[in-house]
DNA sequence: CGCTTGCCTGGAGTGCGCTCGAAGTCTCTA
DNA sequence: TAGAGACTTCGAGCGCACTCCAGGCAAGCG
């Protein structure tokens, strides 16, 4: 309604598109299609809908869902952010920021910018329990010294 | 029975005394005071009792528990392998395995090594993802120029 | 036309890792 | 001897992230 509703907002809404509309022509997909593509469950997929963690995925004339390739690659972006452990709810939020428009830009920012501390934090405990793991296997590995010679 | 029966192994069932008998003399220490080292809550140092995740933990002619600097030893190991995501049945497992004696060397070994390829396939996974979140930093930070310029 | 297949909905259920509550016992200090 | 407070047990409850179920509709096929 005011300054720039351009489609700039939608791709930072829904993450650029990729520019890859799959090969089978059509630039829609089933919820099995997305299924198998991304490895989520039907009902998963279902699911971050109902709890706002999907943009708005269109329905066909009979009320399915039509899943763009902006979908998938936000769900392929949820998905990175599910690896790094981010809670379902703080992705939620980031959606709904990202509905609201370009003046979230800060929000998005620095709530990617808290997580990427997060993930940084928590890269460095795994290495170091790594290391107590690693200790330990040496004392085994020292101390048991083949299992064939049982 | 067979080889170095020696308290070796109860070195490795328990995880090494640390040699650090803590300044206040006795070398056990009530509940609380074990809260009050790991962070752990009561109920949880109980839990992980209840669920045969502690080897054993000595009581006072009242029944009440007094920790030893083994146990907390031991604690500091689950809380790594918990920090790993280790799953609790794990180390329930690994717990048991240490509890039967010598001949499940091989075993931990392999239970550790596996996780441990487990922890590193986790620290790859986050440094990728991380890369996804930088790259959208990035993003927004070139976007929107400066918070301060509204 | 009947059948299968794929999808829809709302709501209940699951598994994990704790977390807490209730009710009672014991210890310590005054 | 009284009262505070730490400890005991068992079992129920919670938050998270799904996961599943029942019941129903719409399209396509022989």
């Amino acid at each position: 309604m005011t300054v720039v509703d351009t489609r700039r907002d939608r791709m930072a809404a829904c993450e650029q598109d990729g520019g890859v509309p799959r090969p089978d022509g059509a630039d829609f997909y089933t919820i099995s299609e997305v299924v198998a593509h991304t490895g989520l469950s039907a009902h998963t997929l279902r699911w971050y809908e109902r709890i706002g963690l999907m943009p708005h995925v269109d329905r066909s004339h009979t009320g399915q869902r039509r899943y763009r390739n902006t979908d998938l690659n936000w769900l392929e972006f949820v998905g990175k952010l599910r690896l790094t452990g981010m809670p379902v709810a703080d992705m939620v939020r980031y959606a709904e920021l990202a509905r609201e428009g370009e003046h979230t830009y800060a929000d998005r920012l620095a709530l990617l910018v808290a997580h990427r501390e997060d993930v940084r934090h928590r890269i460095a405990e795994l290495q170091d329990s790594l290391a107590v793991l690693d200790y330990k296997i040496g004392f085994y590995a020292g101390a048991a010294p083949a299992p064939g010679r049982l």
